[in-house]
DNA sequence: CTCATCTCAGGCTGACTGAGATCT
DNA sequence: CAGATCTCAGTCGGCCTGAGATGA
């Protein structure tokens, strides 16, 4: 039997490596973020919060490129660990304004580290350079480049 | 409010960018192959098959990233579709030996164009040369290299 | 009135697990 | 016996839509 022996057809396109790379790669920061307790999405939210401050359930969603009807059971979550708060915003009152907290902070310490860790064992088998080039092409497609 | 400015915590999480480019990509080539009435998996088992010759389904799931379990449905589409043939492999009757058909080739290779034009707009950020660089990466990372 | 926000209910898909039957 | 293969049933998470209530 071949077993790794992908189709050049398939080897050679950019979407089907995308896939595959990222279920890869999500599956290992996800099995260590499992053992710390926690979840993709939870890291997301306290980084959005952790570096823009305060804001609303929307945004955060916007921000973090998750849907706003999921981030609702995703700030319950958070909010009984303790890890952020969520208030009434006082200039409009149709939003929550959502906090990260001390604990919060701390959390998304843990949860970098977790991270950080994970993602080095996913990109074992690329050099520190090759690394940074991957970043800054896919930052290139995603974000976009200075713009 | 601010509508992409994704933290710089994720902006710099190799898993995360992974995930938003594969998304993004599956989307728009996903969108392709759907006007095309067809899917990802189909144009992966068909390029499987003219690249290799006739497999069982277990090998053709490990060539192409696919479930064993989701590979019998694919099956029985593709060969309703008469773009392939399941016969019981005569040297293993555990198996069954899917082979391509003449019908299958066309097919590949209409999928193949709507694919290629799909991936252009999908990576229409990056330049030719940077797309090279990133497939090389993304291979050394999925295949492994010349190993 | 229009638009944004939060919330809930639910659909769809893709990846996966478990188990049984068959066969090497 | 162990191990591979095909198949089916069903779970789980991520992404998404629609609609109602509230408020700017």
């Amino acid at each position: 039997m071949e077993p790794g022996t992908a189709p050049t057809r398939l080897v050679g396109t950019p979407s089907w490596l995308l896939n595959q790379a990222a279920q890869r790669a999500t599956r290992t920061v996800g099995a260590a973020l499992t053992s710390a307790g926690a979840h993709r999405t939870h890291f997301s939210v306290l980084a959005a919060l952790d570096e823009y401050g305060p804001a609303s359930q929307a945004s955060l969603g916007r921000r973090c490129g998750i849907d706003r009807s999921d981030m609702v059971a995703l700030v319950d979550t958070l909010a009984a660990g303790g890890y952020l708060e969520r208030r009434q915003d006082p200039d409009d009152r149709r939003r929550n304004l959502v906090s990260i907290t001390a604990a919060g902070r701390g959390r998304l310490r843990e949860l970098a580290t977790a991270v950080s860790d994970a993602q080095d064992d996913a990109l074992a088998p690329l050099t520190a350079a090759e690394r940074t080039r991957l970043v800054a092409l896919l930052q290139a497609l995603v974000v976009g480049r200075g713009d």
